[in-house]
DNA sequence: GCTAGACCCTGTAGTTACTACAAGGTCAAG
DNA sequence: CTTGACCTTGTAGTAACTACAGGGTCTAGC
């Protein structure tokens, strides 16, 4: 199949596809005659695999490191698990760095009294 | 004072202050004889109120809006209530995302079962 | 007087993870 | 034979900085 295909298959734009490519997450395309690029199963497959792990916040690097593994004949388990471990981590402090902003946030905004202030406090506060 | 004075007193990189000074963000320093950067008390408060708002992850867009606001003689108190409002969404989204993210990497955690595994399902699972 | 070191300047390139062109080649249908 | 959908490459833009490179300035010590 050629990208425009692959691309409505996974639902994911041709350029990303091309970028992925590019920094060599997804192997090479074979090329056809005309020098379009030519996908099979395995490409779906892979592209997939890069995309849900996206979908979990994986950064490239970590996807990197999953394919890695996921090349290998026989993954250790192990290594996935301390894999998925420092990236629930990863969103773990990134939850808590949210929560705490928005705590901050709804203070703030509890010193507007619905924005009916005719002198608003929260710039004074920001300025310190 | 001097940019470094600046820096050390705000706990932000020289580098950082000169950017937003590039992007409009912070007022143009006054310059001295030699071309150093000359920095006053309003320029310290006018970073530090940058600086708050971005920690608050307010976006450099938004912050903009914030500093339009404050540079007001009285800004109207429902502009920043409704700022503060949409910011807390953006904020309530993320938070959301985040959580769905870590639900579902728990649940593909548990399949490995403390990474004692000899075959690992997680790779299965991502690639679908 | 001279030099080492700390400080400052500008401008450019790198980061992450894409996205959006511009300028051009290929192919099937009408 | 032309229109339009598809494909190619390469470059530049996004957010919000960060990290130099290559230079100027100033103060202190010898
Ligand atoms: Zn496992
Ligand atoms: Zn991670
Ligand atoms: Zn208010
Ligand atoms: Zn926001």
């Amino acid at each position: 199949m050629r990208i425009g295909q692959l691309s409505a298959d996974c639902d994911c734009p041709v350029e990303t596809i091309r970028y992925y490519e590019k920094i060599g997450l997804l192997p090479q395309a074979v090329r056809r005659a005309n020098g379009y690029r030519s996908y099979d199963e395995m490409h779906r497959k892979w592209l997939q695999f890069i995309l849900r792990s996206r979908a979990l916040g994986f950064s490239q690097d970590e996807v990197r490191q999953l394919t890695d593994l996921a090349h290998q004949q026989r993954p250790a388990c192990a290594d996935v698990y301390e894999l998925l471990d420092a990236h629930i981590n990863d969103v773990q402090t990134k939850i808590r760095e949210l929560k705490r902003m928005r705590l901050a946030l709804s203070r703030l905004q509890a010193q507007c009294h619905d924005g009916t202030l005719h002198d608003c406090p929260v710039i004074d506060e920001l300025m310190g």
